[in-house]
DNA sequence: AATCAAACGATTGTTAACAATCTTCGTCAA
DNA sequence: TTGACGAAGATTGTTAACAATCGTTTGATT
């Protein structure tokens, strides 16, 4: 839709004059649209501050760790945050729900997830699973720039870590995975290692051991060493023993939530 | 929050003592709920025929191939076949729509997703990364029940083809897939393949030759019968093969969708 | 006849008021 | 002092009216 914009009015008209009637009449509707009346598409390009953003807000938000599990959001309070209505905050509510990131109960309102150990084992299954086999194609099709782009994120990294700025790590930390499988190019997968990451956020804040680290110093830059060398195989090996170190560092008896356990506390007699 | 509900009232108090006046005030405002006013509680577990109702309805509709991509989901005529609000309709198309189940134009409504080549080959790559390895998490945990479960519902895809009832059968052979993850029990992963293969049946729907049948014949058996003996390394390859099977029968040159395409006009010169 | 512009009907997006629910607080009785 | 009950305040869920947009049609103009 966007290309035939590109073009002139003029050429525009002459090229579809072949294609009959009715595709004429749109183009000139369009052209209406866009050149005489010139409102409703820079409405379409321009504002469009929402939606999405408010998402994507929460959504680092949480990979920061910056907003506690459990944490309650509550809509007048988001409301005011973005300076949007009622309806984009409930909308936003209900993507990142869909995402499992945040806890939708019914007349109560939405809090952020609250992963239990099942759940933790679940998400890093998957990871287990999807990665791997995600960084044997990024082996094989990466380009130079690309490799350079994710070294600068290794260095931004370094960087966070050396005047410890605990949520730029962990933030950066998970960026990483995101941007190596959007070398990829994979949408679907992309998606999925993003929520997977984020989730991954939540849980390394709840069962992670207060001085450790999230992801170990330097693991980054020997995964993508690998890569460079293209030696699938290390790379493979390498983001299977990362994941497995974050996962180790966990302590998933132990919940942090102070929270009154109804059940456990029914459960002590 | 449910568990609790099983004991009588006066039980739950003298358990709750110990715990402190706030609990025991909250079991108290629970009792009240549900013993007597008796109407919040029942409310909450009767009638909730809407949220993710519409959201399976269409899902399956989709995976029957009921729903044709690009049909128009008007949010009028949704609230007729539901019988629901509008509010309720907006949440299932924005969930639907984060799922790549539909495309949601602004001002301009709900359509069935129509995928792109691009998009086919990346549902078939995430499926054919993500399937393999969750075969042999399910060969090492199956049971003899959940055996003997796939046994019947591949019973019934022979059935469904025998008669050729075209929607059933393709149905039940995406099923086919979700019911295999679920015997993983990781959620995560459940949740992933269920939209993955909800996808691929828009998918063959789009690109699949008209005369061939969706999943081949027995290849779902095969699969089955390789999970039966423990072999892993054999299962995961017929689930490699099934997966490339299909998508080998798929013709990506030809979209089916005679929709006048602006840009492909407009290219012919 | 062809082109353009304006207007119409239909559909979607937004807002604001209303209803239902949850939570807290205060009072009262044991 | 502790627990039970009821009312008030705050929050969420729903509805309905309003505003904006889209696609089409219609009519005027060259």
């Amino acid at each position: 839709m966007l290309a035939i914009f590109r073009f002139p009015l003029t050429t525009l008209l002459r090229y579809a004059d072949d294609a009959g009637c009715a595709i004429h009449r749109r183009i000139n509707y369009l052209a209406g649209q866009l050149c005489l009346r010139g409102k409703a598409l820079i409405h379409h390009f321009a504002s469009d501050p929402d939606e999405q953003v408010i998402v994507d807000r929460i959504y680092t938000a949480v990979m920061e760790q910056r907003l506690a599990p459990k944490t309650k959001l509550s809509e007048s309070q988001l409301c005011e945050s973005f300076g949007v209505g009622r309806m984009r905050v409930r909308r936003a509510l209900l993507l990142l729900a869909s995402q499992g990131i945040v806890d939708l109960r019914a007349n109560r309102g939405a809090f952020v997830a609250c992963p239990d150990a099942k759940e933790a084992g679940d998400v890093f299954e998957a990871r287990m699973l999807i990665e791997p086999g995600l960084i044997s194609k990024v082996v094989s099709i990466i380009s130079k720039s690309e490799l350079a782009q994710l070294k600068k994120h290794i260095a931004m990294e370094d960087a966070a870590r050396s005047n410890p700025e605990r949520a730029e790590i962990i933030r950066l930390s998970g960026e990483f995975h995101v941007k190596l499988a959007a070398v990829s190019g994979n949408t679907v997968l992309i998606r999925m290692i993003g929520e997977l990451v984020t989730r991954t956020s939540l849980i390394v804040g709840l069962f992670g051991e207060a001085g450790e680290s999230i992801c170990p110093d330097d693991e980054h830059a020997k995964i993508l060493g690998a890569i460079e060398t293209g030696d699938s195989v290390l790379a493979k090996d390498l983001v299977c023993h990362h994941l497995k170190h974050i996962q180790d560092g966990l302590d998933l008896t132990t919940t942090k939530t102070d929270l009154p356990d109804l059940n456990k506390i029914l459960g002590q007699r």
